[in-house]
DNA sequence: CGTCACTTTGAAAGCTTTCAATAGGAGTGG
DNA sequence: CCACTCCTATTGAAAGCTTTCAAAGTGACG
């Protein structure tokens, strides 16, 4: 047993001096920006996982590919998302923008030093996976149960409430491939219902990648969902 | 600025004498075990979630329903797996013994102590979330792009390999209903697929619940997989 | 103003589901 | 030990939703 003066230079000596506790968006403001033009990716899927980032400005699509072609989009990534959070070795998908995007980037490594060094950290980033894998769960039921009608309801519910809470104006910067593979369904398919549900004044749209929900209530109902239902107040607002 | 020696005292106070590094399971082995007949839920979608389990031995059905009765399945959880370390204030999903299981339970604040405590387990922690991610990314794959029978054939190559390193003898626990609902599929259509690859010679039951893969080859094309192709020399010491 | 890529719409085909009936197995009780 | 019951599994036939194939429409861009 050591005695206790060498015990403590022992501590004293490999820590750094702690860190000031931040978020785990704060990391990311030591790292410079960098672009990505429209198309490109930020990494492949299967590539070693050096870095991880955070979205400033513009959307990406985060898929995984079949040998023969067949994709399927995990997610759409957008302004204050951190990508690349809860990856091992290598990064699960490949991450594209889909409009030119800016990001912030940090290593694996530079993580991992601040997550030992901020106990504040970790509580932050297990929250941050964990939605993540609350978000991969609901497109599994999603994928796995619903109607193509549910789907695209589904669809436009979420990016309407990422626009903003009780928004009815939403923008669709991804094509309508992108979202038949983000929702499992073909392009077709995707037009059609979007179409019928124009047709039924669910929905308004002003150009292709605009468009008003018309009838919150009665999307709501399609999607299957009860969260709109339950808080007409809030909704009361905006509406 | 304090003198070195506060500094220490400071440290070594507050601390705990640092627990002895361990492994994640190894955290379970202050606990004592539990057990759960068939049906039983060791918890709710929903529910508060208080504890994480690590499974010793049987096999947990975890799912998702909706409100109207479609459920999914999200996994199955076998010994080995710990349940419960990506849930934030709630269970994402109900987890039900299929036959009697034996637990060991710990608190989400004791894994919290120790993950504070134990620099060693954060990695570990991370991997395991990681790889659940993963997990639930290839089921958004299955459900979303591919048909009944490479979901099927894929099913089947997971619980071989899960059986051992080139096993072909498979042990089926769950019931029809619950491969179609991990599947996104309806019992008849599993069903049927199972039935066909017999026909086809591909496999072979005995009983109800357990069948040998006769023409592993010829499973993972169906499957779209490359692993076991890819590694014929490792399947041939078990062959 | 033409080209090209994406979107929309229609019609037919197909895979999976739904509906229905039969079969198989495990457990129970006479 | 066998009949009986109940639940799960299997199989068949028809229906349905989504896909596939095809063609026309729309809009951005040079």
């Amino acid at each position: 047993m050591r005695n206790p003066y060498q015990q403590a230079s022992a501590q004293v000596v490999p820590f750094p001096a702690r860190e000031p506790e931040g978020s785990l968006t704060g990391l990311f403001s030591e790292a410079t920006t960098e672009s990505f033009a429209a198309g490109q990716s930020l990494f492949w899927e299967g590539d070693a996982a050096a870095g991880i980032f955070l979205i400033g400005q513009g959307m990406l699509r985060l898929y995984r590919s079949l040998s023969d072609g067949r994709r399927v989009i995990t997610g759409f990534a957008t302004k204050g998302d951190i990508i690349g959070l809860a990856f091992r070795s290598r990064y699960l998908c490949t991450a594209e923008a889909l409009a030119d995007v800016r990001v912030r980037r940090i290593s694996r490594r530079r993580l991992g030093e601040a997550i030992d060094a901020q106990p504040g950290l970790r509580p932050q980033l297990l929250d941050a996976i964990s939605d993540e894998l609350s978000r991969a769960q609901d497109q599994i039921l999603l994928l796995g149960r619903q109607t193509a009608e549910e789907r695209v309801a589904s669809f436009l519910l979420t990016m309407a409430e990422q626009a903003g809470p009780g928004q009815v104006l939403i923008n669709l910067p991804m094509t309508r491939l992108d979202m038949a593979d983000y929702l499992g369904l073909t392009i077709e398919t995707v037009c059609r219902v979007l179409s019928r549900m124009q047709r039924d004044g669910l929905i308004a749209f002003r150009g292709r990648y605009d468009l008003s929900i018309c009838r919150p209530r009665a999307l709501c109902e399609m999607a299957g969902r009860q969260d709109w239902l339950e808080a007409p107040a809030a909704r009361a607002r905006v509406n």
